[in-house]
DNA sequence: ACCTGAACACCGTTCAAGT
DNA sequence: ACCTGAACACCGTTCAAGT
């Protein structure tokens, strides 16, 4: 019942805010987030690209929207009573959302944008820490570390997987560095770096968010870990 | 002794790498990574922006040199001989190099630049790890580790520092969020959120990088966390 | 070899005008 | 109220030409 007072005025709409977002969120499913401008939206959609300024105050403003349609969207599934495996099973699934919406990860880092409809996630992990026996303010602290840990990991697997479309994946940087000033230098000043440049992309691939968040929680859910503040 | 055969051909250069480099650092610390365009730099040296092409590949060619400069210019000082001290201080000073130069936040937490001359510090943590008990293997492991939650910890400072600059610091988000769907349904919903939303600023500024890379090394650095791989 | 000038193919956004 | 057309103020980069 969102018809306010009396009939309509004007001309009717022939875009929706709803079809606008839906048609960016397709263009940057398809073709990634760098291909969707106002005017290649505006093309997809048959209008010019300054109608789109009349439903949104800015090119932030659409993202915005596209990204709570994104957030609204997710799975929000039952979860286990153990408040370890609560936590363990949300970071997943916040960690998968990124993974698989990528262009959301420097957005939401940067912390100019957040979709309502995703906060539950930190709210379960939050209720998760206190149920594993921190207090609030704890809690709070150690949901920043996993937060920090899992933006940092999901942007390197974004970059991994970039990578992994274009190139044949050419010498990490390191092996370029080893090759540079000599292997019989490189030895003397980096003796592990030099020793892992060779291995240091299978060793990337076999990395493990879990394994790292397990190493976080027995660190942050250690009671001796959080002198009194 | 570089002059490698015969006198010098050609015109006599006018811009050296090095004086373009200076001036690349210069804008970037005085007004930004943003502002530093191409032409810009070339009303800076009083040059055409088509100029600097001839001594750097492309825009990104020029930001990895300024990256080298600056990776060069960090303070390298004596490390202490404890493994868990070294650590924690090497870790330090790389936070605070990526603080004090936030525009390589993004660059090197998508991997795509690196500079050689501050492979040290990863060969520093590395080196650290085994001497704190880790196989190399785990050693890689938990330095990645350290390494996400280090870029994610920046990313978000930086955020915050940027923001501290203009505006008056306006609600935090989960205010707006509270606000909007009201105090009652917030409560229920989200009883952890919807009272944290107020201080959540305060909090956030009261978290430690320190004491979050501890709970990580306390996690990582327990024998019993490494099964066998 | 080193640098210039003009141009290409883009951006987000503003603003006056049309229906 | 809703949308168009032209324009503004930018980008990084290419390419032929000058010295």
């Amino acid at each position: 019942m969102k018809t306010s007072s009396g009939r309509a005025k004007g001309r009717p709409p022939r875009l929706s805010k709803e079809d606008i977002v839906a048609a960016a969120r397709d263009i940057i499913a398809d073709e990634g987030a760098e291909q969707l401008t106002m005017r290649r939206l505006a093309r997809e959609i048959g209008c010019t690209a300054m109608a789109l300024y009349h439903h949104f105050q800015s090119k932030d403003d659409l993202l915005l929207h596209v990204l709570e349609d994104v957030a609204a969207r997710l799975p929000h599934p039952v979860l286990p009573a153990d408040p370890r495996e609560r936590l363990v099973l949300v970071c997943g699934l916040m960690r998968q959302a990124f993974v698989e919406n990528p262009w959301v990860v420097p957005l939401v880092a940067r912390g100019e944008m957040v979709a309502p409809s995703a906060v539950w996630m930190t709210e379960e992990i939050i209720a998760a820490l206190v149920g594993c026996g921190l207090s609030v303010e704890q809690a709070f602290d150690v949901n920043q570390t996993i937060w920090y840990y899992t933006a940092g990991q999901v942007a390197a697997a974004v970059r991994q997987a970039g990578e992994a479309g274009q190139k044949p994946a050419g010498p990490h940087y390191l092996e370029t560095i080893v090759a540079e000033q000599g292997e019989q230098r490189s030895a003397e000043t980096m003796p592990y770096l030099s020793r892992l440049a060779g291995v240091w992309r299978d060793l990337e691939a076999g990395y493990s968010y879990q394994r790292g968040l397990h190493h976080i929680l027995d660190g942050a859910l250690d009671p001796d870990s959080h002198p009194a503040r």
